[in-house]
DNA sequence: TTAACATACGTACAGTATGTATGTAAATAT
DNA sequence: ATATTTACATACATACTGTACGTATGTTAA
């Protein structure tokens, strides 16, 4: 039988947490549409209905994943009326979110080969790197961290934690360490953008 | 006729750098073999008979681009005696030289997606990544840079650089500029990591 | 000098993947 | 109740990589 607007949609979730796993596993580029259909019990027809193209799908996989992440890094900000501690705290959350389950193989590395790199970095900005920009700015404005350009320091620290991700991702063994060294050394970049305090 | 060993070579040195023009220019997935042999005036069973495979051009073009920056950066940290000044140095020299005809593109983007992360990342030590690495041994040997991890430090630093790259190459119209700002950045957040001087 | 072998290609084809055009039955709108 | 849109399936066109195989030319050693 025929599908209804909610079932509907229920197939279109389906079809992109199955193309979530299949780019998780095996790379945009080794990814096969035939294996994500067959998996969700469709055919390329309704793929191509529902999506313009693979990178279409993609897409769509990739900002379910950057909301989710995004959902981590607002939600530990939130938790500290300290707008220091916010920041800190926001970039261990990118941390640990970004590595679960892999998502930095579609974060970081398909990400912007399959996307382009000004595609990527748009959405990038409209999910996590804004939340970043915003705190960065509204921080400078407190005067509490120096007058440079706060683009400048949102793509240097965005890029740190980008990096951070991949090189704990590939020390899974030892997790929770490499993670406590990277925030160390975060935590002290940090402190190279604080202004000194003059009350 | 045939070729002797001098003009073999020449003949891979050639297919490299065409090579390398068309996955700058449309990138790796979109480049295609065929019309890359074409302008070599050659057939794909040269290709396949000097490279494994698509990805293993790649990866001597990847190769040779890596030699290439590296090389901007040696010799731009060889003009100082100071420790700090030769990493100053060697950052913006990076900065400089990956951003340089696209460079980009095959080092940060498509490098990590076609090679993989692990083995981007090997390369990557054994070429730019190590000097700098290096760098932030002997200097925190020198008791210039803070005990922190070493491995951290470099990548959260090459992180940035890496991003920053990408940064610039997309305001190429106001480059230098954007580069200075980087830079400062950069440098601030260096200075996080200095070592607080008690002689 | 010549036989044995390696090298440097070219040619043809197989396999696989994406994307598109078209058909069709069910659902929804009118 | 009928028309139209939706949600697929099917079939096919196209493009690309990779591989098997053939061949002509260099190279080396007996």
């Amino acid at each position: 039988m025929k599908k209804n607007k909610a079932e509907t949609e229920q197939t279109v979730q389906n079809l992109i947490n199955i193309a979530r796993h299949h780019f998780t596993a095996y790379g945009y580029a080794n990814a096969s549409l035939e294996e994500i259909v067959k998996e969700a019990g469709l055919t390329r027809g309704a793929l191509y209905h529902h999506f313009k193209n693979k990178k279409g799908l993609f897409l769509a996989v990739f900002e379910a994943v950057q909301e989710e992440v995004g959902g981590y890094v607002e939600a530990a900000a939130a938790q500290s009326k300290d707008s220091w501690d916010q920041l800190v705290n926001g970039c261990q959350a990118f941390l640990e979110g970004a590595v679960e389950s892999h998502n930095q193989r579609i974060l970081l590395i398909d990400g912007p080969a399959v996307l382009g790199w000004d595609t990527f970095r748009k959405m990038d900005e409209k999910y996590s790197m804004n939340s970043l920009k915003e705190q960065l700015q509204s921080m400078q404005e407190q005067n509490l961290i120096k007058p440079l350009s706060v683009e400048a320091m949102t793509h240097c620290l965005s890029g740190s934690m980008n990096e951070a991700v991949l090189w704990i991702a590939n020390h899974l063994d030892r997790k929770t360490d490499v993670i406590k060294e990277a925030m160390t050394v975060l935590r002290h970049l940090l402190e190279g953008l604080r202004e000194e305090q003059n009350t």
